[in-house]
DNA sequence: CGAATAGTGTCTCTCAGACAATATTGC
DNA sequence: GCAATATTGTCTGAGAGACACTATTCG
């Protein structure tokens, strides 16, 4: 069942890589926070070619001995100074219509983050400006490559993560309150969720969340003072959290 | 914010695509169907270099001017002679570890692809031979490249995939009856169902099934016979149907 | 009729959604 | 006390799981 070395060798030495089609093969990072109750993503401006002066997912071309993950969060670090312990990162997919890009077949890997709200990156070497963005003022028309088609399915995933998934802790910092966390799925969701019921929900769901010993933060403007919490070890919820009016069809 | 057509056409003639990493593309199939009750993959015993003589998923090349998902239906149909229309294709991930490629730095795009019951494909030019394999009697340690976890996302993605969605149709013919669709989860989760509550929650949840005007097939060894559905339009199920034991943790 | 499979009804328990009521803070 | 936020409790209806029961076929 195994190969003779021999004719391995023989195989591997007359191989010609250049006789394959030269692919480029990038990463692309979906990089999702909620910033004053705005669902938000960060996107840099183009100052070289293509698409020079458009807006953009940050990313960049994968080395040759790099690993897609370790080319998302390079890129993450690079261009958001977002380190990868401290947000969520997962594969989003692979995106390579012939013609994407102008300069040669280029094949992008993207890569959805989810990180709690952070200070103002800085541009990088080929971007002249970074920002948040809120999701909803977006102009899909504006964004360079297909970058509207990976943004589109970022959010829907991020949508639907939500409900099966412990991940909206990922938007929030290390220790939060119930408030904070309903806040990031009405942010992500677009609507207003019951404060009782979700507090209920997010309680009782076992493995979600954990009370922190000291439970006794601030209030921002009055107010009893929320109980402090940290993620829970679950890596999927049971029973699920719902969209309100989810009728899939 | 439009960039202007001299200086983009000046940067385009002085590109040299060959400046950056060569990678090679290729797309990689999980053809999951259920064969005699078993949830089954289809597996090429190689017949070139490298990993010849092992078993590996189905794929190869994507061609200069190919979109990813023609290059998946395209292999599809040559390896397997599945027409796309006739199965359900998703794309599953990227795959492009350093080194999974002996040959050359190679990123896979994996496509996942569900199938009814087919006739036993023919090799390949470069497979020895072809296969229907049960998912339990896959080991893991005799596949090619990094297939073994290529084929683990694609099951985990099956299986939770029967749950929200109904994709489970696509493993069934056109018209069905209510127990081979019954099968067909019993075959992906690995255990039994109730035959009367699956039967009041696939017939109770709209848009996954629609009743058949002629309801009568036959009855294989006695019994009272079947009535036949095909899919309904819905895209996902709700309420989901649940796993049966499934305590995430 | 008996065996086998298809399909319906019933009961219980969990849980989502609506919303009343209580708790704890700042002013 | 009053406003504001946090947290608990109560009710109702949908639905999942267990399982008795009826329906329809073949031999």
């Amino acid at each position: 069942m195994t190969t003779e070395p021999d004719d391995e060798a023989l195989f591997l030495a007359s191989y010609d890589p250049l006789a394959f089609p030269p692919f480029g093969v990038t990463v692309d990072v979906v990089l999702l926070t909620v910033r004053d109750d705005r669902f938000s993503v960060l996107l840099v401006e183009r100052d070289t070619h293509p698409f020079r002066g458009r807006l953009a997912l940050p990313g960049g071309f994968v080395q040759p001995d790099e690993d897609l993950d370790a080319a998302a969060t390079r890129r993450l670090a690079a261009e958001t100074g977002v380190r990868r312990d401290a947000a969520h990162v997962e594969q989003l997919g692979a995106f390579g219509r012939p013609g994407r890009d102008p300069r040669m077949r280029v094949v992008s890997v993207s890569y959805l983050v989810f990180a709690p709200d952070l200070p103002a990156p800085v541009p990088g070497r080929r971007t002249r400006s970074v920002a948040w963005v809120p999701v909803a003022d977006v102009d899909p028309a504006r964004l360079a490559f297909d970058h509207d088609q990976v943004l589109a399915a970022g959010v829907e995933r991020a949508r639907a993560k939500l409900e099966y998934s412990p991940v909206a802790t990922a938007f929030c910092r290390e220790e939060f309150t119930v408030a904070e966390l309903r806040r990031v799925y009405e942010a992500v969701w677009g609507g207003p969720l019951d404060p009782r019921n979700f507090h209920r929900k997010v309680t009782g769901t076992p493995g979600f969340l954990v009370p922190v010993g000291a439970p006794a933060p601030v209030g921002p403007e009055g107010g009893r003072p929320a109980a402090l919490f940290r993620r829970g070890s679950a890596t999927l919820l049971h029973p699920a959290m719902l969209r309100p009016d989810h009728r899939p069809g």
